[in-house]
DNA sequence: AAAAAATAGCAAGCATACTTTACATTTTTT
DNA sequence: AAAAAATGTAAAGTATGCTTGCTATTTTTT
């Protein structure tokens, strides 16, 4: 699943340490989700999207789990 | 977490199997979402929201993930 | 070029999100 | 009122989303 959070991290001049701590995680979290090992469960998903202002959708790309 | 999944369902005349049937998942999980007993996962919470034309936001009240 | 900062990756352990099976309870239909 | 349908619940098992700790690698800064 492609995320933009790597994206508006670098616009907003953020590490993956900010975020993290921003939104209540840890960094690994961040990097494990910008890189695909795993999906963010969805109140971090929220949690994130709303950081940035944005809505869910606006952040993770999540068509296909949708046919 | 509430969700407004039951509503919704109401509103379309569905059974809890119909929609688990229409968004690739169990009665029981549908279940086990309305009643609060775990938080659907971010893919399924995609599903269930588009499956009845809305987002994430509308179909799931997340706000207590936010101070 | 060297050092510092940031990120990727691994592993182990824990909690949670499911699935399956089954039964109990409630609600709706007859 | 009885039967059928729908829903709630429990339990066990599996997969995944984390957290923690650490090292390797990459990127950025000096």
């Amino acid at each position: 699943m492609n995320t933009r959070i790597k994206e508006l991290r670098k616009e907003n001049k953020l590490s993956q340490e900010e975020l993290a701590l921003a939104v209540g995680t840890t960094r690994q979290t961040i990097s494990s989700i910008e890189t695909g090992k795993y999906v963010a469960s969805l109140p971090l998903a929220y949690k994130i999207a709303r950081y940035f202002g944005l809505t869910i959708e606006e952040v993770f790309d999540l068509s296909e789990y949708i046919e």
